[in-house]
DNA sequence: CGCATCGGTTCGTGATAACTTACCGTTAGT
DNA sequence: ACTAACGGTAAGTTATCACGAACCGATGCG
């Protein structure tokens, strides 16, 4: 995550990467590595160096999996709720509660 | 995340929990414990058990967190870029970009 | 009261994830 | 062509994580 930080401010080689971070560079490289592989980063080689930058597509993409996660977490719990709030009532009519209270 | 993902069905007890999942009660005990302390569930004491349920004002937190995140992180790489092509359009009237070409 | 069930906690252990060191190929500059 | 800088990869080590076993307190029930 730190990585992925430093990379907002735009593209920028794993050297001086490294050199901002508590790790050494071979560390770096292996973290890029993973993030490219996921399609967050991509690079570009330039010389001796080798830019790394946001994939915006990438980071779209991963975006969009959390939302859908967070969207059906909040969804299905609030379903559970309205079913239990509707159990409940048709408890106080009848017997009791499918959860005992306390 | 199984154990989220489980809590998307409504208030269930740890022992339920942990029949459905490969591990054993212990284990999903300390996965809640973890969950309950970033806020991402609550338990509700009845009698002698004990229901989780997922708490939705902490999941909501933390997809706040994450938005602000991709938020940032695409918002952050455009302005970066928009600096970069501003730089690079100096350049084809001046004398060479930032970062030499391959 | 006993007794059984449920669940949290501690401790020891095995898996694995992350890091460093060392090495190698590639490229730029002189 | 030689040298220096950059960066990826492999191997080995360390730290960390997840888990199960065992133990304990609390609660409900007869």
């Amino acid at each position: 995550m730190a990585i992925f930080q430093k990379l907002c401010a735009g593209p920028i080689a794993v050297n001086e990467l490294a050199r901002t971070l508590p790790v050494t560079r071979p560390a770096v490289s292996q973290h890029l590595k993973v993030l490219k592989d996921v399609g967050l980063v991509t690079d570009i080689k330039n010389g001796t160096r080798r830019l790394y930058q946001l994939d915006p597509e990438g980071v779209a993409r991963l975006r969009g999996h959390f939302d859908q996660m967070w969207t059906k977490a909040l969804g299905a719990f609030q379903e559970s709720v309205e079913k239990e709030s509707a159990a409940n009532h048709h408890a106080k009519t009848s017997r009791r509660t499918r959860f005992k209270s306390v």
